[in-house]
This record gives structure tokens, C-alpha cells and sequence, in this order.
DNA sequence: ATTATCTATAGATCTATAGATAATGC
DNA sequence: ATTATCTATAGATCTATAGATAATGC
């Protein structure tokens, strides 16, 4: 039993989740703009997804970029928060505690949700247009991974050039995303975390003591909000 | 001074490189698809890119698809031929050093060459369509590193999940091809070869002596070709 | 009256084909 | 004669807009 609303009736059902045709739209986009690509998807293949016609997207949306703008804002916001956060946890972490619980929770938000949305960002065709909010966020992330990065190798001696690699390392998540069956979702980020710390030279015999710490600063965190 | 050759002249002289037009287009298109992605480049974009008409590309390729596949055969094929190289290296190469050596090589290859192309396999809307040669190519590669991997971490003690990330790390040199200004050219895959040794839980005091069997095998090659 | 949808369509693409044209090669 | 290009265009899209229609809300 559909929910009765204004407005003229729909021809068909509705076939995605959310509480607005809104909601509707985004999922449906989702799916497709991260298996077809954005070029690769029309309007007309939204619509269709949504189970409405192609003008009626307009009427939430100006243009096909405010939808992919809609999801992109879904995306790295979180995580910029939790690195407020982490940097000013107390009592202060370590520069290893604060990348690893870093990677976590990123981690975590990448393979959570859906649709693979991370993934948008591998797509060439999204680095122009008017997209310079979402790019910039993402690079002051990977900029925070970096200087946490480089100060651990500074403690451990290996090369500077690996500062580089735990962005790298979380963000291949989502080339992983497919092949997740059931129990990985929460497994392979911890897993991913723990390889961050190995990358940067420290043994795997400290990875149980940060994951420890980790998971108090991400569950305090969760009550908190 | 242009080569003059049969047929009617071009319009424009020649901008991109390379002695056949087809290699012109595919110069031409292996920018344009790494940096719009296939589905937002035109074919009308290529051609003006090559400085010909739109409906000249045909007489090189029988479809847009055509041109794709002409670019994807130039990047996986070199790096499977060194797997069985380095599987029939004499006297036989521990896990660690074939790993190193892989990566290395494969890592090169990813960052050599005028366009990124590479990242490619990035691109969502190319799993699909009649590319299943190239996918089942990758499929091939990325089984081979988690074998090595595998037999890697039994000895180290790391968890198995961390078996997947030397091939995933190797992937992430397309998304750090951009900064690329002269030197990383060459030291960014050793950096990168290294790494995967590490997030593995080998020491980092074992690299110098992989990267010596790693240059000796790699150059070998070299000659042999 | 307001809202959410629909139908219809303009105008701009996009891929691929048909056939003309202007060179070289024999 | 053969080749490589060109011009022209068909037919299928694709995005976005205009305006009609069928509900609810007051």
C-alpha cells in the first residue's frame, strides 16, 4: 500500500527505497552513475531505474550534475569530521593511533552504503565541470593521511615516498567492493588499517594496541553524535 | 615537411605522434578516454584531436569499441609475459623476490608511456560491454600476485585478507600518475615494490637485497628481448 | 491552490554509413 | 586502380523545457 501524496499519480509502483522521490532519484543514480559511469548513464536510464518519467527528474533536480553533486556530498564529509575528532581526542593519540583509526572509520564509510560511491572518484570524466567543493575536500583528506603518514616514518626510517600509500591502500577499497560477500564488510577495513601501519615500517606486533584504541575513539564517537 | 602519401590530403597537418594514422588515433584516444572517459569522449572529440574528420576514424576502426580494445591490448599483455619469466628464472626466485620483481615491472609499465592508461580499468562502464578478454587477462594477473602473496604471508604470520593489497598498491600508481614530475618516474614503483613486501610483514631490511635480484631478473629480460 | 507527475517536443548531440574527391602507384 | 581522406546525412539518442493533467489540501 503506497503512501497516497499530491500530485498526479505515478504509472508504476515505486521500486527503490527512500521516504521522497528525492531518496528515489539518488539511489537509482547511484547504481548507475558507479556501474555505468556518469557519461555512460542518461536520464532517460534514471528515470527508468525510478520508475517515472525522464521530465519528472527535473523537478527535483536542474540538471543531471546537481544529481551527481547531491551524491558526492554524501561522501567524504563524514570522514572530515572524524579527523576533528581525532585530533583532538584525549588523551592525545599517537600519530600511528590516529592513522589507523583513520583508516578504519574511512574505510568503514566506503564500504558502508549501498552503492560502491567512492568509486565516483576514480571516474576522469568527474575531475573538470563544477565539481571543485568535492575535489578539494578529498584532497585535504589525502593531505591529513600524508602528514600523519610522514610522521611516522620519520620514527621508522622507511622512505619518505611511502607516506604516500595508506590513502592509497583505503581508497583501493573500492576496487575491492564487489568481491564482498558477507562478514569482509567489517573485517577488510580493520585488515586494511593494520597494513597502513605495516606499510609505513612498524611491525604487526603493535597493529592489536591501535586497533584497541581505535575502536574506543570511533564507538566514543558514535554515542557522542 | 609532411610525408606525402596516397589518398586525399588532410585538411590539417599532423599533431600527435606516431608514422600511421591509426597510430595518431590511438594517441589521440588514449588521452581523451583516460582523461573524459570513454562514455564522455565523442568520436567527433578524437578526430578533431588527430586533426581529421570524424567519419575518417572509420576507415581505421570498425567502432568506437574498436579503439578501446586497440588501447587495452597495449597494457596487460607485457606484464603476463614476465610472470612466466620470473615463474622460469634460474636459479629459482623465493616468493618474496618474484613478488618484488613483479611489482616492479608492472609498476613500471603502469607509469610508462605517454597516457595513463592504466587507469582504464578504472572506468565502470568498460566491465561490461565485449572486453572480456582484457578483464579475464587482469583476473589472471591479480590471481597470480595473491598466489605469491599467499605463500608470502604463511611465512610472515600476517592475516591472509593482507594478500590482496600487493596487486592493489601496484593498481594505485594510475591514480598517482598525475604527480609525476621527472624523477618518480623511476623510483615510484620501487617504492611501491617495497611496499608490498612490507604491508606483507617482511622487514624493511630485506628490500636492498630483493631490489638486486629484482634489477638482475628485470634487466635480463631487457636483454633477452 | 498547490503539488507531483505526465505528454510532447525542441535542439543538440552522437555513431556509423554512403558516396564523392584528390592524392599516389602502376 | 588503389588509397585516404572528405562532405553529407540518416537515425538514434540525449538534456532540458513547456505546458497539460490528476491528485491532495484548504
Amino acid at each position: 500500500m503506497a503512501i497516497t501524496r499530491a500530485g498526479r499519480p505515478r504509472l508504476r509502483t515505486q521500486r527503490r527505497p527512500g521516504t521522497t522521490a528525492r531518496d528515489e532519484i539518488l539511489d537509482a543514480a547511484g547504481e548507475l552513475f558507479t556501474t555505468l559511469g556518469y557519461a555512460g548513464t542518461s536520464t532517460r536510464t534514471i528515470a527508468e531505474a525510478v520508475g517515472i518519467r525522464q521530465a519528472s527528474l527535473y523537478h527535483y533536480f536542474k540538471t543531471k550534475d546537481d544529481i551527481l553533486c547531491a551524491l558526492l556530498s554524501q561522501t567524504v564529509t563524514p570522514t572530515l569530521m572524524i579527523v576533528d575528532r581525532l585530533t583532538g581526542a584525549e588523551p592525545p593519540m599517537s600519530p600511528a593511533e590516529h592513522l589507523h583509526a583513520l583508516a578504519l572509520f574511512d574505510g568503514r564509510q566506503l564500504l558502508d552504503g549501498r552503492w560502491n560511491l567512492g568509486a565516483l572518484y576514480m571516474q576522469p570524466e568527474l575531475r573538470g565541470a563544477h565539481l571543485e567543493p568535492f575535489w578539494s575536500d578529498r584532497e585535504r583528506l589525502r593531505l591529513h593521511y600524508l602528514a600523519v603518514s610522514r610522521a611516522i616514518v620519520a620514527d621508522t626510517g622507511v622512505d619518505q615516498a611511502a607516506a604516500d600509500l595508506p590513502f592509497r591502500l583505503v581508497e583501493s577499497l573500492v576496487n575491492m567492493w564487489n568481491k564482498r560477500p558477507g562478514p569482509d564488510r567489517t573485517k577488510l577495513p580493520e585488515h586494511v588499517a593494520d597494513a597502513c601501519i605495516r606499510v609505513l615500517g612498524m611491525p604487526d606486533t603493535a597493529t592489536p594496541v591501535l586497533r584497541a584504541r581505535s575502536h574506543l575513539e570511533l564507538t566514543r564517537h558514535a554515542g557522542a553524535n
